[in-house]
DNA sequence: ACCGTGTGGGCGAACGTTCGCCCACGAGGG
DNA sequence: CCCTCGTGGGCGAACGTTCGCCCACACGGT
């Protein structure tokens, strides 16, 4: 149980028998002007000894720690999530660790864990948590200390953003299910103070006026990004609009709550209330029906804001446009789109009549 | 973009005109012994320089760096998730930023993902994968590293153990379906090699037997963990026995996938098939129909993995016991059990009858 | 006048590395 | 025989702190 001593470079200096800078040299530098011999010598002691290079002391002369810091929302959204991990990931394989904190369910501390990473001196942060984007002080501390990516937008700007395209995520989900002979088309929204939602309800907007029919409030609801907002909200909303025929929900989370506010209101998905989603997170085929959802590519977007970050870091320049990845349809069961696309495909399918 | 140079000890200590320990006491120290207003002059200057100290040199001479690290397993199962995001905001809570390591889907960075941490001196680390069950390599490295716990048995043993009692979890799953008059009650189980699916299973067979029933191996499979593998175990299992009447699953996340199977199958739940899980992650309620589940403490789980980590770092004598934490029914629609409780209080409401 | 004591602050050393420069030695060429 | 290199390795300094000890000074008591 007790604390395991770490064995230094001058020990295995010592009992090779060298200057423990050339050792060094041979065991972390680069610049090994050490004969074979020597070195083999200097390998062979670290090996013996189990020698561990202590990154604290390199950190310290060479003003870098090789790692990142990553602000992430607490666990309740797997979306951010995948995001999240899949940074961590690409991190690692560039050589990066990454020092994690998860904002508490009020966002509160998250000045207080951007303050940690800085003091532990991150070379880098990646702001990965939708609450950021209320949060002045956090925004201010971001651009004060060293290079930053954010997956969201924050406060004063200035810090290169990487997501997704959330008007076309919108205004692709509402095409579709006009498509399908959809008009009383309604959404459980994010949070409306949020960009992402501003954006998806533009993109529905802009598809509900595309095909000539005109935007009604009363058809979009806002709810809080979970399962449980979103249930209480499509339970109003049915109470409010009852002619509703289609659903466009703003989060596969949410739409789980969406999905069981139906179920319990004893609508059948997809026959009397098709639904399409946003994120496709893993297990979206799995629900029940289904679920027909816009995918967004979480995990290449965590990648794509490491790479970003590296590439700060390494003091390349970079462009100050977002860099917005783009989203795709992916239809399952619970817009009743499979059907008719098998219908369509049946028609002219040329080996039959 | 420039990365922004901090602002040391010394040049705060320059502007108020003391030396730098002088400034290091008041500052960081315990131990000041320094005028008020030299104190004030001091505390003054660092506010305006923007003074954020470097744990890195501290972390050099005070040989520990407050932070942990935490080995989780891939973003799929959020089971896990939920417990390490406890773990980090609960060693946060303690004053410890952590160091977090995802595995790749293989686990096959494991060791290398430990040797970070080694190198960047965490105090502690927190072992949160269930694919370390299988790693000989991880088990020396910590075991000769440090303090570590763990969240599953780990080769070698010889780490403290926080988790939940896996047999009564399955006892208490299976007990429940035989009040509801099952009999013939399969099981979809995890990978057979891991301790914690062996433990379910035993308690799965101790309710049967305690009920008179001769256990079946041909109503049990093995399943990965995911939906995915749920699904298609579920599917053979229907095939192998059509007579199974309830199932018991060994996650909520393959829940996901056994609702999703017996919905293709056409098998209502719970009327055709009654399912009772494990785990209770927060969406278990909004699936259809809501998930019956064994509460596993997860949260918890993860704070008292910090609590005990923490002591030993400490230095204190930590129990050797394996920390099993309670489990508790929590029963929803997918067992058909709360009808039969709402009768049985139908039947003995005193407002009644 | 002397000593002891307490208060306020300075100062050297150490933590474990990396970095750049220096030096000794031997070989090869003129 | 001397000068010039190249090779192999040593060595001092620095990174930004903390820690413990030291010292100067003032004040009070005897």
């Amino acid at each position: 149980m007790a604390q395991r001593r770490y064995v230094s470079i001058k020990e295995v200096a010592a009992t090779a028998g060298v200057s423990f800078q050339t050792a060094s040299k041979v065991l972390n530098g680069g610049d090994v002007r050490v004969s074979a011999e020597t070195a083999a010598r200097i390998v062979a002691a670290a090996e013996r000894l189990g020698y561990q290079p202590n990154t604290i002391a390199r950190s310290l002369v060479q003003r870098s720690t090789a790692t990142l810091g990553l602000i992430a929302s607490d666990a309740t959204d797997v979306a951010i999530t995948l995001t999240s991990v899949a940074a961590e990931q690409a991190a690692r394989r560039h050589g990066h660790a990454v020092l994690v904190g998860h904002l508490a369910p009020g966002g509160g501390d998250a000045a207080s864990i951007v303050r940690t990473l800085i003091e532990r001196r991150v070379d880098g942060v990646i702001a990965a948590a939708p609450d950021l984007e209320e949060n002045e002080e956090v925004g201010e501390l971001l651009r004060a200390h060293g290079p930053a990516v954010s997956l969201q937008s924050i406060p004063g700007g200035g810090l290169p953003l990487v997501g997704s395209n959330h008007r076309d995520t919108g205004r692709i989900a509402t095409e579709h299910l006009i498509g399908l002979g959809h008009e009383a088309i309604g959404t459980v929204a994010g949070l409306f103070r949020r960009r992402v939602t501003r954006s998806r309800l533009h993109g529905y907007e802009d598809a509900l006026r595309q095909a000539g029919i005109e935007p009604d409030e009363g058809l979009v609801a806002e709810a809080d990004w979970t399962p449980g907002g979103a249930a209480a909200a499509t339970k109003a909303l049915l109470e409010r609009r009852p002619q509703i025929t289609a659903l466009f929900v703003h989060s596969d989370m949410m739409a789980m709550g969406v999905l069981s506010a139906l179920y319990e209101a004893g609508r059948r998905v997809p026959a009397g209330v098709a639904v399409v989603s946003c994120d496709d997170i893993p297990f979206a085929q799995f629900l029940a029906p289904p679920l027909s959802t816009v995918r967004v590519p979480l995990a290449e977007t965590g990648e794509r804001a490491v790479d970003l970050l590296l590439r700060m870091i390494a003091g390349e320049p970079v462009p100050d446009k977002p860099l917005l990845l783009p989203v795709e349809l992916i239809v399952r069961e619970s817009c009743g789109g499979l059907e008719t696309q098998r219908a369509n495909r049946r028609d002219s399918d040329p080996n039959r009549g």
